[in-house]
DNA sequence: TTGAAAGCGCTACCAT
DNA sequence: ATGGTAGCGCTTTCAA
């Protein structure tokens, strides 16, 4: 919160466009929304007093009195982030369709930003959509009585909806497609955990379990390039004789690949890489991203079309089917 | 435009919650600002009224009284590419810093999208930021009155500011480099022709007569991986002893060098790539990409101060060093 | 075709 | 500590 205006000259309101013109106030709102109940000379009049002053309108009043403007807020960790885009991009995209704007804000990834974040947000917003590392109660706090929707949020809300991302099965799928090519010491880059493994790597352990090899060889990275190849030095001198490798997502997994690459081991043949996500990005790598894909479009406008339910009906919470599968997409890593 | 809400029940107001809670309109809002003149049981009963109501103040009423938000408009091609993400990300925390709101618009690179967003925007931020392809004077008709700052825009518009990027030097230093490895044959990638040739190469057809090589080797391009690839077989076939190639930006590069790996030319031995931007994304690649960088950051700083600058005088618009400077950054493919 | 009056929901400034 | 009144800038009745 900020001065919005450091200028000396006061904001030029319809009141003085009107005494310019020599005409009243709403004459001058006719004018400005093209109503029809208006003289064509008048109009013209008031227009070229409107231009002459600077006017414009004051969103604020206008918003007031016609009550149809919807914004959204966006929260996003990373925007850097190849995934994070993409959501948001469809997000974006869906909210045109509804004629809704979307502020977007970025945490930078830090916790104390995403609660400023939700506190300046919230007066500032009509519903709310994207990534929180905070507690449901702290969100609810700042978010009381407005449409929230989560995305990718584990764990069964009863107070927000998440659109979830069920990889399960994709999962399993990769972990299949590597024992299929002889690959028995699997190992996986998590998240660097906050509080506990993801659920991605509950997956990758149950995979594992089913195939009777060793889900246990994990270790966690920063959602970065530069982190998962730092995580694939790691895994490698923990673990030498691995020759495979799922990681939380597909920036991890590119780094890992760089990584491999500078460490002499050729993909897939030295090393398998699996990612998560099937980010675009990975089709530009070489070899291309073997990934578990997710349609990220699908998760952003699945979001937009949520919130556009609670709006008309905010008992909505429970809507069933807001699932994203993510499925196995091979390639060239693995 | 749309109905801010389907729901059959009325927005609840101060009102209602003065009512409910048994006190008048200002005691609520006393007690949601956190004022201190109110006694605490009153504040707690207020409090629990508004919760009990699901009240949340009306922006708009509040932005209309205390005048003290910002919302810029930041309006860009194509969330998707990665330049664009990288300035808007920059943008974005500049914006935070001063305590303002952005609402993204992705014009999807339609020229058609960029009138709407402009007409819709404009009723809805106090200042723009972002790339056009429209003309100046229709930008202004949307925008009169506005602080309008517009990035790499060529062309010395009186209207408007622009945050210039000086690719020249760099663009030179990149054709020294690629002759000094003995190149004389180096093709350029420009972007689709809109109207003509792009700045950018005439920067290179510059740089190339400057060392008495041919610079006419030019083929357009979308600006996405899979056009930089079409491109650049487009350029071999008409130019088959083409060694090098300079591209309109990283993207076409990279797809460029895919498309090189597809053919079985090897970067840099058989052919030499260099893009332009200096996408983080370039470091990833294999081999690395080697680039004519731009600091990306840079440039959506830069719009943000200016827009604090037209705020506090609007006839700041001839500020003479917002010029970002890009700089040869070798590395792996050329 | 134009204008006067009312009011959108909120906060500021004065009373009390 | 609380309430009354005014007013932010605009659009929307309703009269003229």
């Amino acid at each position: 919160m900020v001065s919005a205006s450091g200028s000396e000259s006061r904001k030029v309101t319809i009141n003085d466009v009107a005494k310019s013109a020599g005409v009243s106030r709403q004459t001058v709102s006719r004018a400005l929304n093209d109503k029809d109940e208006i003289d064509s000379d008048t109009k013209q009049r008031v227009l070229d007093a409107a231009r002459a002053l600077g006017y414009r309108p004051s969103r604020f009043a206008r918003g007031l009195v016609r009550q149809d403007t919807m914004t959204i807020g966006l929260v996003i960790p990373d925007l850097l982030n190849p995934y994070f885009t993409e959501v948001a991009a469809s997000a974006l995209e869906a909210a045109r369709t509804h004629g809704w704007h979307v502020v977007v804000y970025d945490t930078a990834d830090r916790a104390e930003e995403e609660l400023g974040t939700l506190q300046v947000i919230s007066s500032q917003v009509d519903a709310v959509i994207g990534y929180f590392s905070c507690s449901d109660s702290e969100l609810e706090s700042f978010t009381r009585g407005m449409p929230v929707v989560l995305i990718g949020r584990e764990g069964r809300s009863t107070r927000f909806t998440s659109i979830r991302i069920d990889g399960r099965e994709g999962v399993h799928a990769a972990v299949t497609h590597l024992v299929a090519k002889g690959h028995t010491r699997i190992g996986m880059i998590d998240h660097q955990a906050r509080a506990e493994p993801s659920i991605r790597h509950t997956w990758f352990t149950a995979a594992a379990a089913a195939h009777g090899i060793d889900g246990g060889m994990v270790v966690g990275a920063d959602q970065t390039a530069d982190g998962g190849g730092s995580a694939l030095r790691e895994l490698l001198t923990a673990h030498p004789d691995v020759t495979a490798v799922f990681t939380f997502n597909d920036i991890i997994a590119i780094g890992a690949l760089r990584e491999a690459r500078r460490l002499g081991r050729s993909v897939p043949q030295d090393l398998a890489v699996i990612g998560f996500d099937g980010l675009q990005l990975g089709a530009l790598m070489e070899p291309p991203l073997t990934s578990v894909a997710l349609d990220t479009r699908q998760l952003g406008v699945l979001a937009i079309e949520q919130v556009a339910r609670l709006l008309s009906d905010p008992r909505t919470l429970a809507v069933e089917d807001l699932v994203v599968h993510a499925e196995l997409r091979p390639s060239g890593s693995a």
